[in-house]
DNA sequence: TGAGTGATTGACT
DNA sequence: GTCAATCACTCAT
């Protein structure tokens, strides 16, 4: 399991690109499900994108805190995003967990998400909340000593690839979108624009 | 107090 | 390719 360490000390882009490989992990009552990080985005404070740019609320306030906690959002009336909080207290900036590989559970996060395709229990930021069972009661955790943490990074000798990021309508050029290069579980099947 | 918008997904044409 | 589902929050009355 990663340390608090981990989070601190770093930019909002260089903690996306560590966490790319790391292994994060829910225990459950029903059961332990994990999945191996794949792809990530970085969204700051002076960014028109993020939901902590220019505006503090109660919705975005776990972001101005310490980082290696879980910034959790409901959006589109429907669906639940993992955000991890990075940077010092203070600074609102997150990174959006898009994508995993699944390694653990993968009975429990098919029954979950009613599919029996592999590659379609994780590959969207929506579809890994409801796999692992990630929602409003997990606002605010730590990422590291609790029931959902984020493990050292699992896979090496990987290459990331970053570009723009998807979804947003704002600051659509800046290229803080970041993924494994060649990984099947990467999500993006329906981009506006073609990247890779 | 209420209209407008969104870091999405899945079903349907 | 198009569109509905449906809630929290922002911003303008």
């Amino acid at each position: 399991m990663l340390t608090k360490s981990f989070f601190e000390g770093k930019t909002v882009e260089e903690l996306a690109n560590a966490l790319l490989g790391c292994e994060l992990v829910h225990k459950t009552p029903e059961g332990i499900t994990a999945g191996i990080i794949v792809e990530t985005e970085s969204y700051h404070e002076t960014d028109e994108a993020s939901h902590s740019y220019k505006y503090r609320s109660k919705r975005n306030e776990i972001m101005f805190g310490p980082p290696g906690h879980a910034y959790v959002y409901f959006t589109y009336g429907m669906h639940w995003c993992f955000n991890v909080v990075a940077e010092n207290e203070g600074i609102g900036a997150g990174v959006l967990i898009r994508a995993l590989e699944p390694t653990q559970g993968i009975e429990l996060m098919k029954k979950r998400r009613h599919k029996q395709n592999l590659v379609e229990l994780c590959n969207g930021p929506a579809k890994l909340t409801q796999a692992l069972s990630i929602t409003r009661k997990d606002y605010g955790k730590t990422l590291y000593g609790g029931d959902l943490y984020i493990t050292s990074p699992k896979l090496k000798d990987f290459k990331i690839a970053f570009g723009p990021r998807v979804g947003i309508s704002k600051a659509q050029d800046k290229p803080w979108r970041f993924w494994i290069r060649d990984n099947p579980f990467v999500s993006g099947s329906r981009p506006k624009k073609k990247l890779d």
